[in-house]
DNA sequence: ATGAAAGCGCTAACAC
DNA sequence: GTGTTAGCGCTTTCAT
C-alpha cells in the first residue's frame, strides 16, 4: 500500500509543473540500475567507460540534478557554512555597515571557490549564541560569525560545545574560540601615531570599548600616547556605537561638550564621517581644527569628504582566512586565532605630515 | 548485515565528537515511540498533552534540534530562497557596489521574517542561467537574483523554463520574468528635471544602457529633456560601466575631452562619486561648475563630498517585494512585474534651486 | 493515544 | 560491470 506524502495534486498535468526528475528516470530511459546511474554520475571506475558516457549524456540532455538533500542524508555531509551577521535588536538595525558587507562577499568568493554553500543569516546581538542552530540543525557544517559583539562569554560558550565556528574578530585573553581578525592593537597605534606626528597632542577615541575589537584598539592608541609621553584622558573618550543613528546623537553632543581636542581615532569609516560633521556642525573644519582618522578602509572612504585616512583592513584575505580555519577546524586541526597585519592608509581627513 | 554509510572512525569516543542526538534518542529516553516523538514535536493534537509536554520538554533539554535534511527529503518540502548577485567575471569585480549589498540585507530580512533560509551567491554576469542550479538541485525552492545586467534574453529563457524566479530590476517590453524595481523612467526624469530647474541646459548621462535599468533611466532622462524643448546630445552619453576601476578611467578621459557640460545624471552613487573626481581632476568644481545627481541613495550618499543629490531607491521595502514575488509565484499566483516609487533626495551636488 | 512500517532520493556494501 | 538491497532521519498512514 502506498504511503503518500502530502499527496500532490496530480491533477496539474496542464500546469507544466512537471515532478522533477531523478535517477530512476534516467535509469529506466537508459536501460540500467539507479546504482548504475548514480556510479555513472560520480564517475566511478567500476562502471563500463561507455555506459558511463551514456548515462552522463543522458542525465546532461535531460537537464537532470541531483537531489542534494538526499545525497546529503545518505552521504552524512553537507557543504553548506552558516555566515551571520549579528544586528542590533533595540534599534532594528539593518545589516548595513559598509565593512561588514564587505567581508561577507569576501567569505562568499572563498566559499564559493572551496565549492561550499553559503547561508546568509542575521542574529540578535544579544544572542549570539543562537547561530549555533544552524550546525544543531545540520543545515550548515559550521558557522562564520562577523563580529564578536559584547558576547564574548556566548562565544566561548559555544566553543566549549564543540561548535564549529570562526569568528571575525579581535583575539582576547583566554580566548575558546577561533578569531580572524585584523591587528586591532596596531591599528589603533597606527591613527594615533600618526596624529601624534602631525602635531597633534589631545587626541579623542571614539569607539565603543565593550566591544573586543574596540578594547584592542584602545589599548594600541593608549600604547601610542604613552610612548609620546601623553595620558589617556578619559573625558576625550567616546563610547559610540556603531549603528550610525544613535552614534550622531552621541557624537554631536559630544563635539559641542569637549572642544579640548585636536585629533581624533575613530573605531569606523562610518564613525569618522560622523564625526566630521558633527565637528562641522559646530565650526570646527577637518583637519584644520581637528585631524580625524577612521578604521577599516571602506571602498568608498577614498570618496568621502575629506578623503578618509584610515586603518586598512584586509577585507579580501579575510574571507579565505576565516574559511580555511573554519574547514581546518572541521579537519580536526586545533585552530588557534588568526591576527592579520594592517596599515594606515594616508588621505586628507589627516593628511601626511 | 550492517551497511555502513562512509565508516565514521569508531574510535574517536576521546575526541568529544558525539553523535548528533535524533529522535530515536529522544524516543528511547522517553519510552516512547519515533512516531509519538515526532507527532509531539510537531505539535500534533493526536499526542496526549501530558507526553507532548515530557517529550518537548526532554528535547528541549537534551539541546534536540531536528535534521531539516530528513525532514524536507520526507516532506518534499524547503524553506530556503538563493539570492544571487551576478558578479563581472572579467574583472572579477566582488559583491561591492553598496546597493546591491543593501538589497541583499533587506531580503535577508524579509526571508527571515517569513521564516525562510537565504542561500547567497554570486554567478557570472554573463551566465545569468547559471542561476537556476540553486532551483535545479533542490537547494532551493526559487531564486532571487540582483540586477538584470546585459542578458534579458537569459532571463527569458529561466522563465520559460518554469523556474520560480524574481529579478531586481526594471521592467523591459515582452518580459517573460517577474521583475521588481524602482521606476527608472521616473528617476531618470526626476533627476533630469531637477538638473534643468537648476538652469543647466547641457546635461550628460552616464551609465551603461546595455543594462536594462539604465536604459530606462536614460528614457526618463530624455523625456526631461524633450519636455524643456532640448535635444538628447549623444556626445553627452557615457556608457560607464558599475566596475569603480574601470569606470574610473573612462570617466576622466570623458571628462577631459567633453566641456561643454553643466549637468550629469549618473547611474549609481558609486558613479556620481567617481564623476566628481574626474571633473574636479580637470579642474572643475561641483556643483558649481556641473551639478551632479547620483542614483540609489546610499546609506553614506549623505557623507560624501558633497553631499549627493540622488534617487532614492526602496531599498527597505524591496527585500519583502521581492520575496512576497517569489512566494506568490510558488503559490502559483501569476506574478507580474512590479514597479515601486522613487524620489529625488536633495543635497550638495545639485543643491535645492 | 500510540506504534509499526513504508518511503522521500540517493549511495555503497554485497552479491552475481 | 551491474543489479539488489539496506538505510541516512524523518513524517504519516494504517492498524491497534
Amino acid at each position: 500500500m502506498p504511503l503518500m506524502p502530502k499527496s500532490k495534486d496530480p491533477s496539474d498535468s496542464s500546469a507544466g509543473e512537471q515532478r522533477r526528475l531523478q535517477m530512476v528516470d534516467i535509469a529506466r530511459l537508459a536501460g540500467v540500475s539507479v546504482s548504475t546511474v548514480s556510479r555513472a554520475l560520480n564517475g566511478s571506475e567500476l562502471v563500463n567507460a561507455e555506459t558511463r558516457q551514456r548515462v552522463a549524456e543522458l542525465a546532461r540532455s535531460l537537464n537532470y540534478s541531483i537531489n542534494f538533500g538526499a545525497r546529503n542524508l545518505r552521504l552524512q555531509e553537507n557543504k553548506t557554512v552558516a555566515v551571520v551577521v549579528p544586528y542590533d535588536a533595540k534599534s532594528r538595525q539593518h545589516i548595513s555597515d559598509p565593512f561588514f558587507l564587505s567581508i561577507v562577499g569576501s567569505i562568499a568568493d572563498a566559499l564559493t571557490d572551496r565549492g561550499y554553500d553559503m547561508l546568509l543569516s542575521r542574529v540578535d546581538a544579544e544572542r549570539l549564541d543562537l547561530a549555533s542552530h544552524w550546525f544543531d540543525s545540520g543545515k550548515a557544517i559550521g558557522v562564520v560569525l562577523i563580529g564578536q559583539w559584547r558576547h564574548h562569554d556566548q562565544l566561548n560558550d559555544m566553543a566549549a560545545r564543540k561548535l564549529p565556528l570562526v569568528v571575525w574578530g579581535g583575539e582576547m585573553p583566554q580566548q575558546l574560540y577561533c578569531s580572524v581578525g585584523g591587528d586591532n592593537v596596531l591599528g589603533g597605534t597606527l591613527a594615533a601615531r600618526h596624529l601624534l606626528q602631525l602635531g597633534r597632542r589631545r587626541i579623542a577615541f571614539v569607539g565603543d570599548a565593550n566591544l573586543p575589537e574596540v578594547w584592542l584598539r584602545r589599548q594600541g592608541y593608549a600604547q601610542a600616547l604613552r610612548e609620546a609621553g601623553l595620558d589617556v584622558d578619559p573625558a576625550l573618550e567616546l563610547a559610540a556605537p556603531f549603528e550610525p543613528g544613535v552614534a550622531t546623537e552621541v557624537l554631536r553632543e559630544f563635539c559641542s561638550a569637549q572642544r579640548g581636542f585636536d585629533g581624533v581615532v575613530c573605531c569606523s569609516d562610518v564613525l569618522a564621517l560622523l564625526t566630521i560633521q558633527a565637528l562641522r556642525a559646530v565650526g570646527r573644519s577637518v583637519p584644520g581644527d581637528v585631524a580625524v582618522t577612521g578604521y577599516d578602509d571602506m571602498p568608498l572612504a577614498a570618496y568621502c569628504d575629506p578623503p578618509l585616512t584610515t586603518v586598512h583592513q584586509p577585507v579580501a584575505e579575510a574571507g579565505a582566512e576565516l574559511v580555511e580555519a573554519l574547514l581546518g577546524q572541521l579537519r580536526g586541526e586545533r585552530a588557534g586565532p588568526r591576527t592579520m597585519p594592517v596599515y594606515l592608509t594616508l588621505r586628507e581627513s589627516a593628511p601626511k605630515a
